[in-house]
DNA sequence: CGGACTGTTGACAAACTTCAATCCGAGTGG
DNA sequence: CCACTCGGATTGAAGTTTGTCAACAGTCCG
């Protein structure tokens, strides 16, 4: 219900802002600029197949999908930043991860047709929007635009791997150290500072993400900060000591349970021959 | 190394064993096992590619794949259990998932030509594996193909979301009746009984997936067995009372984080207008 | 039977969540 | 225009959960 509102809302003040909501498909060139975006090469000039491919642009606070929604179309991010998140009975809101330049969106929901996730603009942002009913054809009919399918999906996975590795193992400290070093990694990726950077997110929500206390952030903070290693005010970070960090970073829970487990698969591959 | 040593010594008891390490692609009746595996209409006759798709047998502990490996293929649970895993350096084994028949796996390896994971077989398995080298061949020409890979993908990207899921918002207890919940609706769905199955993995390997200690798995069964709620003898476990195991899942984290994030994002996007 | 592993339980210390108070910045309304 | 409110962020104190260390029963296998 809400998003019907919002949805609208935006299209609403679409002509009095210089963001339409909705750009209309201009054949070709939009292809062009997503296989770019994506780093394929551009395609054969012969693969002007004019399929649809949207240019939607949201602002900050806006809804790309709704947990619970039939899924339509997938979404490359463009610029901004999103985050993924559901929303439990009572209300309690789990980030599942937030996603930049380059990023998949929806490819989630393909597999029974609703989106297990919510998708929201964290800041004004723009997406290339795939119609699913076109998603097959394009593919088959532009490699350049399957390959870089199947890249984005992949990257989506094992991306979805370093979540659980945050959220799994370690100690809040670390789980923020962790943290912050993706980001790090990610603005890297995209050309821009590794170690002065804007987080586009609150520490309610990075709280969530990481699977800890909002509080508890703040006081890793603290002591990310006491330790030398990062000075942050507010949402501006700066990481001073990224090799401390990285240091930081490596603490796990006590390893014994592993070395064991190791030996143990030794083991069964030996008692096996 | 130790998986190529394993590889081999596999194979070299082809000989002895009723179950050879790789069977040699048999053209076409293997993508139609393929797809009526994961739930696709046969072929068109027409589409008798000759395509390699082979058939590997595992054995409880074998490994499919090692983090850090080249990937060359993507593979489909056909029977058993597999548990995806990172380890850190110091030893430390964080279980990211667990995948029964229909599920895929390696395709996280697409994005940088690297596993970024483990793969093992918690028990006899068997899969089928399509190298990376024919996997466009095959998707452009057997439409039914592509669509069960966009399905298994998607499928592992939603699953990606439920270990989030359990891992990030809760108490142990909680976490473990997620976990148990979770095993319950994929037994449903491979047609055994959802209120009693063997687990096939172990309490550390438990522990590891949801973020505890694996004493803490023993204690938080132990809980639910003095709520009444399930009954277990080591792997073997009985949900007694599904209704109260769903509401003891329920419980997330103090909710009053959330209700203002909501009022915050209208905010914003009233804001917007 | 010894060795190795799984699983369970107890005790204690450490870390975290929760409740609470405070500061600050931004937007709202008088 | 400024006081006011609301939410974000930080920090303190208290209570609880959980991790860790340790010991032990049960099982499988050589």
């Amino acid at each position: 219900m809400q998003n019907v509102i919002h949805l609208n809302d935006i299209a609403n003040r679409a002509h009095a802002t210089p963001w339409p909501a909705m750009v209309p498909p201009s054949d070709h060139r939009r292809l062009e600029a997503l296989l770019s975006l994506m780093g394929e090469q551009l395609p054969d000039a012969a693969a002007s197949t004019g399929q649809p491919i949207l240019l939607r642009q949201l602002l900050a606070g806006g809804s790309l999908f709704l947990e619970g929604t039939s899924a339509e179309a997938i979404h490359f991010v463009r610029a901004g930043t999103f985050k993924t998140f559901r929303t439990a009975e009572d209300g309690y809101e789990q980030v599942l991860g937030f996603s930049a330049r380059t990023e998949l969106l929806g490819f989630d929901a393909i597999c029974d047709g609703r989106h297990p996730t919510s998708a929201m603009a964290l800041e004004d942002s723009s997406v290339y929007t795939v119609l699913l009913r076109d998603l097959a054809t394009i593919a088959r009919s532009v490699p350049a635009f399957e390959r870089a399918l199947h890249r984005a999906v992949s990257s989506s996975l094992a991306s979805a791997c370093e979540v659980a590795d945050m959220m799994a193992a370690v100690a809040a400290d670390v789980r923020l150290a962790r943290f912050l070093l993706n980001v790090s990694r990610r603005m890297a990726a995209l050309g821009q500072s590794p170690l002065r950077f804007v987080l586009r997110m609150s520490r309610r929500e990075i709280a969530s993400y990481l699977g800890i206390a909002h509080e508890t952030v703040s006081r890793s903070f603290g002591i990310l900060h006491s330790l030398g290693l990062v000075v942050a005010d507010k949402r501006d970070v700066e990481i001073v000591d990224i090799e401390g960090l990285l240091e930081v970073s490596r603490g796990t829970r006590r390893s014994d349970d592993v070395k064991v487990r190791a030996t143990h698969a030794q083991t069964r591959r030996l008692r096996a021959l």
